[in-house]
DNA sequence: TTTAGTAACTGGTCTGACCACTTTTGTTGA
DNA sequence: TCAACAAAAGTGGTCAGACCAGTTACTAAA
């Protein structure tokens, strides 16, 4: 690709860490180079190197112990990672699951922004509304993504990141009139705080979706 | 111990400036203060204000303009404090999300049950209510186990007995009176197939667990 | 062999310097 | 008066070096 004029030097420094990773084959837990040396490796300044892995660390994808060095995270969270990961090439039963379990963290968090004020006010579901009334490109999983996030459960996000992975075939096909409805009835209640409704309608599209 | 006055001082910071942003109500897309103005609001060095600021700009909750400032990024759905609230408070908020997981696996079995004559009508049940009613040793987390199992959710299975390992303070104390009240109307429920009875009262166990 | 102490390493923070770019200011010329 | 230009000030970007505070590894003494 063409060179850009110098983007941000971090976000190098932080792709270049994500190569060095995948080149070293550094697993979860394991030490990474020390600054100094990284900032030797990559031909930048130490400060520079830090900027970038402060960044990962707020994102929680490395720990620093002071004295200790700089690890992979291997915290609770990427272990569902792997659960999710070897759970799978299973039987049909397998995929049965993965679907249930996503849907079960969707109308989780649908539940969770309908009891909340604060949650249901925010403008982006009248957003959302407005945007399929009008037939713009939107995709199935946007929407579920931003429920998710916004419940405010980070846990729950990474499993259902991971879990979408799998069942790739929600944004297949295109978004037929019957589902629009369905789904604007769901956005509707979510902002009305209508919990019942809410659950009713996501059960209703998630049926129209499997057709 | 579990004294941890030693907290990373960029996410101090990135606390900070969140302060800062809502004390002067700084909107999407103003101007934030310079980063040597920041240094010397909060006494810290100008290095650890730009770790701070880096880590909000992957996540995208700031923008940076060489020689023109740092801004508030515009963005139509996440809001500053959602974000940034469930990534300050890490560890304590990793823990809670780990709860409301587990807890959401536990309802959505105890639905799946309801909605079941068939396994409404296992025996296993009214086993465990004859258990509480006499007091004998019974986990609070073999019910739980039960339910899932029975739901029939393997997925569900693996990723809920990882996350009670993270959670293990459930079968901390004993079994108090009020709480084999609530149980047994949770396992009443549960067989009559009261799904919102059996909810109810499974949303009150955990208050009293958590007293 | 075990242990205590020290040296080397590593992250944490600050300072000062310089560069590149943008914004503001001030001056000049029409 | 006002427009255009140039200088100055402000701001982010990067680096080097220094020092502190922990951790790890090694070595020498018991």
């Amino acid at each position: 690709m063409e060179d850009k004029p110098a983007k941000k030097m971090f976000i190098q420094i932080v792709k270049q860490l994500h190569d060095l990773i995948a080149e070293q084959n550094i697993q979860e837990g394991q030490k990474l180079p020390s600054e100094r040396m990284l900032s030797e490796q990559l031909q930048v300044g130490r400060s520079s190197v830090r900027e970038a892995l402060r960044s990962l660390e707020l994102l929680g994808l490395i720990e620093t112990r002071h004295g200790g060095g700089t690890y992979l995270a291997s915290m609770q969270h990427h272990q569902f990672v792997e659960i999710v990961g070897s759970f799978i090439l299973q039987d049909e039963k397998s995929i049965a699951d993965v679907h249930a379990t996503r849907e079960m963290h969707e109308k989780e968090a649908i539940r969770i922004i309908c009891q909340s004020d604060n949650l249901r006010a925010l403008p982006i579901w009248q957003s959302f509304f407005v945007m399929v009334e009008l037939g713009q490109e939107l995709k199935r999983e946007d929407i579920l993504r931003e429920c998710i996030i916004v419940s405010g459960n980070r846990l729950a996000l990474k499993i259902w990141l991971q879990l979408l992975s799998f069942s790739n075939n929600l944004s297949a096909n295109e978004i037929t009139e019957e589902e629009k409805m369905e789904l604007k009835i769901l956005l509707a209640s979510l902002q009305m705080g209508y919990l019942h409704e809410a659950i009713d309608s996501y059960e209703k599209w998630m049926v129209i979706i499997k057709e």
